[in-house]
DNA sequence: CTGTTAGCGCATTCAG
DNA sequence: CTGAATGCGCTAACAG
């Protein structure tokens, strides 16, 4: 059995409320009280216990982190800003996957609830309103961050989709090409920030009076990819377009693949580029020119966010957070 | 504020031993008490606080988690097995990321030991025995996962990776190749795995009559792929290999880079195999043969393994659990 | 079947 | 500066 303060307590000869002072160093204790106490908790190997702390200061230090999927790539990265600046601050994590079933998210969100978390992070690609009420009601300040989905009534990190688009486009104006077309997820597009990016590419088209075309994939996976190929090779091979923006690197990625199987070369007769940023991005031949999103950044600030209103008691302010993205120039794009 | 067991007791008009009855389903309780707790639970939405429960049953019903670094591929293919099965088993994950610091990782032991998790999982591409010894000390139960290490001494989940290494050096010799070379990890390799999976190439070859050949890799990055490829470059051009099987995916991937970059086409000039069985290989243009590891297997099985030994309340068995492995047959292998 | 009591390990009044 | 006493929210004897 581990050692408790009272053991403590005992062998420094002084009762258990100097023993908490010195610990917590709350309350002047003599040195000479304090010098026994620290030797009793060296020679017993003394450690507080943390769940009874817990339960008189009302102070868990931990947070709890719901996400759709750890394996995915962009989740992993999120939460290790969220790992590593949660301890900065000294609390741990909690961590629970719910593989995209709403219902089990409502049952996390209570099994923490209990678990006393602090505070909630929300890293998903799907959208649970429901969640994000019930965490209101039961007043468990939380932080939503959502890749896809926009979010309004909840504070929550981002970047600026439009923005992102409209940069890359003008990337690839600036490179010469007059034909690219904008390869979109067709999904939800009303409430996904898929109508921000396309905002942005339009906008820089526009702005050179060029015109936009938008192509819409069903999907992500190489079978949508497929598709999207089968739709437009003929315009490809027309060289009705010089390049390519993907809505997302794992697509863009899946494209060039698809062309690489027809014959076509990515860039020499198609540019390409994606969205992300993620490792596969700089791993593929040829490297994939893309949007860089700060996945790091993105948990470092929402768990920033989220425990600096904890801290102060103050409650948490529902805006959205941008973060800035950075255009990664690599081999997938070719200057005309 | 959440309402308590005393809320609940003053509603329903009975004991808080009633109603921690009812919700515990410990002892016999009237329907009419029944029927009035359950009802006061309702209204008053309580949910017991599992700190305070915790700190008189002594149970946490958490594990720790200390990992390498989340945002690796096959730490959170791991983590997806511990998460899944651990919350079958009714317990949550604390995470922590150690980034390889052994130091950090102590102090996480500590911290975790604090806050009274049940067992502690190790996802780690390094070695430390000094938090082995620690754990040992301080009795917390623990498994270890180490894709890289042998581990002896401590409870553990692996392959067999001679086994493994043998059947993919069969299955090349089997379509036909017999100038197999081996690309193996030179560091650490007395204590690594890769004295076994060079073992296995070897007795498969042999057993063949073939020559083995062991090129050796001074790490998994690109520059390494590319100091490998200069080293051996002659030699692929004299047709000298007709196959490559590389130690990790992530080597093979930025080895087949180098090829192509300098002409050599995989698999018609040259055929290369991985290892690993990780997102990217199957992605990657030529799709990757490699030897799956069931990443996910063995994160479920260890935690299997810690929690029936703390559900039994006896000392965990310090063996070493193997999974099978899988020859997935891609293609970055041709017959010959 | 039920209520009273003790106590888990600790922080925090409140006297001294 | 220090100790005794109280209670955080809950479970588990114990007595009825």
């Amino acid at each position: 059995m581990a050692s408790t303060i009272k053991d403590v307590a005992k062998m420094a000869d002084v009762s258990i409320s100097t023993v908490s002072r010195v610990i917590n160093d709350s309350k002047p204790v003599s040195p000479e009280a304090r010098r026994r106490v620290l030797h009793a908790i060296e020679v017993l190997d003394y450690k507080p216990n943390e769940v009874a702390r817990s339960l008189v200061t009302k102070k868990s230090n931990i947070i709890g982190v719901i996400v759709n999927d750890i394996g995915n790539g962009y989740v992993s990265q999120v939460l290790r800003g969220v790992e590593e600046i949660g301890r900065m601050f000294n609390y741990d994590i909690l961590l629970s996957s719910s593989y995209g079933d709403l219902e089990v998210e409502m049952k996390f969100a209570n099994l923490f609830s209990q678990k006393q978390v602090e505070g909630i992070i929300l890293i998903s690609d799907i959208l649970n309103e429901r969640l994000m009420y019930k965490l209101d009601q039961i007043k468990i300040p939380y932080v939503v961050i959502n890749r896809f989905y926009t979010i309004d009534q909840a504070a929550t990190v981002s970047i600026n989709n439009k923005n992102a688009t409209y940069k890359m486009t003008q990337y690839l104006i600036d490179e010469g090409h007059e034909k690219i077309g904008y390869v979109a997820l067709r999904k939800d597009m009303d409430r996904t920030n898929e109508t921000y990016k396309i905002k942005g590419y339009r906008e820089a088209m526009q702005q050179n009076d060029l015109k936009a075309k938008i192509i819409y994939a069903e999907g992500l996976d190489q079978e949508a990819a497929e598709d999207v190929i089968e739709d437009i090779i003929e315009d490809i091979e027309d060289k009705r377009y010089t390049a390519l923006f993907c809505t997302q690197d794992i697509l863009a990625i899946h494209l060039m693949n698809e062309l690489s199987d027809r014959g076509i070369r990515v860039p020499d007769d198609i540019s390409i580029c994606g969205f992300g940023g993620t490792e596969l991005s700089e791993i593929i031949r040829p490297s994939l020119t893309t949007v860089k999103e700060p996945f790091y950044d993105i948990g470092a600030v929402a768990v920033r966010k989220l425990l600096k209103s904890v801290e102060a008691k103050q409650e948490l302010k529902r805006d959205t957070v941008f973060l800035p993205v950075e255009i990664i120039k690599r081999n997938s794009v070719k200057t005309i």
